[in-house]
DNA sequence: CTTATAAATGTTATATTATTACATAGTGTT
DNA sequence: AACACTATGTAATAATATAACATTTATAAG
């Protein structure tokens, strides 16, 4: 088999992937620091190695910047490798993050249209309510 | 006439108005510490002062932050009064934000559910991408 | 295989954004 | 006046993020 190109695109560097494992088996969203703090261990010591490889990840779709949390999830939705188009759910007591994946939302808001006629290539949606457990 | 009890609850205090005031005149989403600067000569010293009132000002829906870009813009959009639905467009090259209101985006947002019938309280929506000028 | 280029790393310092803690003052009831 | 609530003032510090520069590693072209 081998690798295929496609994969070698997406093929990760040590840093990157020691940050992409430690935030891919998170349950909750990592925040830069903690990341920092739980990769230390590895050899990775400054905040700059972290933020270079976060950045790289997002850019390659591997993991979400929850914005309104300044925290990092894993993205768990095939559909949006290209993270262009990004929707969660976010309990407001437990602060549990869920990435949304629906395609009806996915395809209202890639075809959105605002008055003037303008088109978007990226979005960002975050939803807030209270998760099951917390109702 | 006088002042009626809704409107009083939405009375702004002197340094919430002297931020209102500043935002309120931008054309462009104000930074915490922008904001501080050019407030200093009416008395606003620390920032403390000024994330306090962009925290209420927030709260009473007066302004909006914008989370991708740690940002505050008036809010012009009187059906958000709440800041329980907002949507922003984002300029990647100008950095312009306008609010969007769309009366079928906010009816579609403030119904959506998600796969577990959760329903939400509250939405933050950033589309990017090039506004009329940059494209 | 070597050379050119781009991508990633390492390190120090610093900039930017936001909060904690504590003391004081004003505002609106009852 | 007494009370509760909201807002203010001030100093210190925490948390988040980037600039600048040197070096190394990976990738691709010749």
């Amino acid at each position: 088999m081998g690798i295929s190109k496609i994969d070698k695109m997406h093929s990760l560097s040590k840093n990157q992937q020691i940050i992409f494992d430690l935030i891919n088996k998170s349950p909750e969203p990592l925040k830069a620091y903690t990341i920092l703090f739980n990769v230390q261990k590895k050899g990775i010591k400054a905040p700059l190695q972290v933020y270079r490889a976060l950045d790289k990840l997002v850019e390659i779709g591997k993991i979400h910047k929850i914005e309104s949390r300044n925290a990092f999830i894993a993205c768990h939705n095939s559909s949006c490798q290209v993270a262009k188009a990004t929707a969660f759910s976010i309990c407001e007591i437990c602060e549990k993050v869920t990435e949304i994946s629906s395609a009806g939302l996915s395809k209202y808001l890639a075809n959105f249209k605002d008055k003037d006629g303008m088109k978007y290539s990226k979005y960002n949606l975050e939803f807030f309510g209270l998760c099951k457990k917390c109702r």
